[in-house]
DNA sequence: GTATTGATTGTTACG
DNA sequence: CGTAACAATCAATAC
């Protein structure tokens, strides 16, 4: 229900615009820029990781649906075996779905980039403070960086009232 | 035996 | 403004 609610409130103009001069190379494949194993240089280097705590990239709303989707895929394709498969299948439905269906999957993924955000928060400051300590002055009080980052805040869900649920999915973006 | 690639799209951050 | 690179996954492959 209602219509009242207008498109622009949401903010969506922020990177639509031009969705298709916006990726410009079409083949966006990984492949490419993943070095050839030649040495040590592939871009991932998981094990390279310089930053202590660097916060992972939120996934965005394809991957939350891939999450789901893994897990359907694969028990209806217990034989598969192939990630690409998955993948293949995924993005195929996932162009396939509603900006609707998507809806509850970008939410989701906000939420996931609000958190990114956070940690990027507390890694900026880690930063910061790294490059501070280069003496001293670590210490003292902050004995442990990560350990507290209050791990009790999650109980969110509390307070049910506020809740952000009602949200606007009403909006009928109608696809195209 | 360990590390890496493969494939999807989105999102983010840098030049 | 554009692009590069990475986010999960899991098995197979490469060295």
């Amino acid at each position: 229900m209602v219509v009242s609610k207008m498109k622009t409130a949401k903010g969506k103009d922020k990177a639509k615009t031009t969705k298709e001069a916006l990726k410009p190379v079409d083949d966006r494949k990984v492949g490419k820029r993943k070095a050839p194993a030649e040495k040590g240089e592939t871009r991932k280097e998981k094990k390279a990781k310089k930053d202590p705590n660097k916060p992972k990239r939120a996934p965005s709303a394809f991957f939350v649906f891939l999450e789901d989707f893994r897990t359907t895929f694969k028990k209806d394709n217990p034989n598969v075996k192939a990630v690409s498969a998955v993948g293949k299948a995924a993005g195929q439905k996932w162009k396939s779905m509603s900006q609707d269906e998507k809806a509850p999957y970008e939410e989701k993924a906000a939420k996931r980039k609000a958190e990114y955000e956070k940690l990027m928060d507390a890694y900026n400051k880690n930063l910061e403070e790294g490059s501070d300590e280069s003496e001293k002055s670590r210490s003292e009080v902050n004995d442990e960086d990560e350990a507290s980052e209050e791990e009790a805040q999650l109980e969110k869900g509390k307070a049910g009232d506020d809740d952000d649920a009602d949200d606007d999915a009403d909006d009928d973006e109608e696809e195209d």
